[in-house]
DNA sequence: CGATAAGCGAGACGGTACGTCTCGTCTTTGA
DNA sequence: TCAAAGACGAGACGTACCGTCTCGCTTATCG
């Protein structure tokens, strides 16, 4: 029989130190200085720890931002479409309005369209993201608030669209009311 | 009297070789391999004539959008504000759906979350755009086909937001069916 | 206590492949054709390598000249004055007469002029040169043969002196009859 | 019959004003700054017009070191061959001790070792000083005080490559007393 | 006196090399 | 067996000069 695990375990700590890390470097200045050099070395650990766990930067990017900031608008259920809609748009807009995340929202972006595993790795973050909104519009094409033709996919991209339009082209803040006027 | 313009004169040729180069550049292959050694190497250019006249990338992309490629999309005035709107998306979403116009916005987008002045390139550009659209919300507005008391800025933004989230996060196509959806 | 040493080593393959190339680039052609980034290229080598491990240009070619090319011209010890120095002067010439070495001793030269860290690799590599003559000279007094009063520094001077003026100002050969003449 | 010459006649006050640019710069600082730009602005004076009177930069610099700074070592005849050598190695000795003196002839030598016309132009001007040494020591084989076996060219290489010598390796001052010595 | 011909300051041009930065991989040693 | 430390190949970045090439203006000579 084969030996099932030898060696040292992954180290937590380690792990949560790059995390960290991660979002200090972001968190400050305002050119994005978290290179992988600088993220291990603020975390103390060696680069090749980094990659050990994660295939690129943009996973370590979008980790950090779903471990430790308060992205995951969790999806309500009222019974109102609106109200949920509502709800999930405040909640969007808030996390959005947190420097740090914007930041790295952003630095994210930026390496999806240069990078292919990032880009495949946004993806994901995003196809989740929207699977939330998603069961909230078809909660409303169930109870018939919401007209069994319409292009949910599209309704999506709105809310969306405009969420990551104002964080990447930054013209206007993002307020709560903007939300309430969107649903 | 002072002189008026000492000195040889921009050269014109180079100029279009540089924007020409920059789209070739950026048309071929997946990964873009547009880097400014490319660019002036392609366009039998000094690197240095670049940035005399380009102070980033970011501003070579746009000139180079926007002179050669087909992006400026015009503001109809129909009469009827849904059919400005419809004209003004549908000709947004053609001309999005270029593969060459989308590796370019999509590489700007990159530069300008990276590159501070790639960044208020991106700014002045996409002002000059919403101009356009601002301009089609405000005759409806004048007419009483839009309410008055309606954010135009969010109006903008879920338009714009839409194509730039389909650009940088592709999903799905950008078909002009949902342009008439959309409006 | 400290660690010692950590973290991979330095590849002297690589830096192998660095001297040779930087002596190849030198042997062929008239003009000098030992940029870094040619090295670097013809070593195989990225550019950062080199800078690693060398402060400039001018310690890579001394470096290269002490360790691949013979110009460790060795400090006889005959028992006669003028016997030791006319080995060494001959072994000088000998040395100079080498076309590569003369190649790369004229771009350390020019290095140095240019650049004030090569200056201070020149001086460091003279330095040491000179002591071996230095010595030479010493034992002569210590025998007798030579003046307590003469200036050891004036006479070593004239025998770089001409052999540098030599390669410097190409006007004529370096014959080892010379080297006679001049002990 | 040719029209002998037409158009508007050099302007000796650019010319001087390039050679004393020349100077100034190469006097000012521990790296020499004396790039073709740089004369060419603090002249006042286009670049064209510097290329158009000088092949290179190598010419500039000689005559900028001939015209102004006082380098050409007259060669005295007193009848005594100690003494006229004396004489000259002193003057010559003095001219080098200057710093800007010492700099234009460093950075010429540097130029020569990287350039073929820049080498042309530094041989020429040193088969012309050599001329002047030879002079003397021919008088000196004339009356007899001088071999005539002697090999006056390697004797000429010993004075100039002293000189040159503690110039590009500045390891020690040049005083009179060491030309005395010398002679 | 007007045509023709240089020379001039200014500065843009195609190039080459520089030295720095970051990426993702590879290697060594200590724990 | 893992982890830190850090060297490695690769390649883009933006800057500094080089020597050449226009521009439009000024100055000289000649027919």
């Amino acid at each position: 029989m084969r030996r099932q695990h030898t060696g040292r375990r992954r180290n937590e700590q380690a792990r949560q130190a790059i995390l960290a890390a991660t979002l200090e470097l972001l968190a400050t200045g305002d050119t994005p200085k978290a290179s992988m050099d600088a993220i291990a070395a603020r975390a103390g650990v060696g680069k090749q720890t980094i990659y050990r766990w994660w295939p690129s930067k943009a996973a370590v990017l979008v980790e950090a931002m779903t471990e430790r900031a308060r992205v995951e608008v969790p999806a309500p259920d009222t019974g109102s479409l609106e109200r949920d809609l509502e709800a999930f748009l405040i909640g969007m807009f808030r996390a959005a309005r947190d420097p740090t995340v914007a930041r790295v929202l952003r630095t994210l972006m930026a390496e999806a369209q240069l990078d292919e595993d990032a880009a495949s790795v946004l993806q994901a973050y995003t196809a989740e993201r929207r699977q939330v909104l998603f069961a909230v519009f078809r909660r409303g094409q169930a109870r018939g608030t919401l007209a069994a033709a319409a292009d949910i996919d599209l309704l999506i991209d709105q809310a969306f669209g405009v969420v990551w339009y104002r964080l990447l082209v930054p013209h206007a803040p993002l307020p709560s009311s903007d939300a309430a006027n969107l649903a």
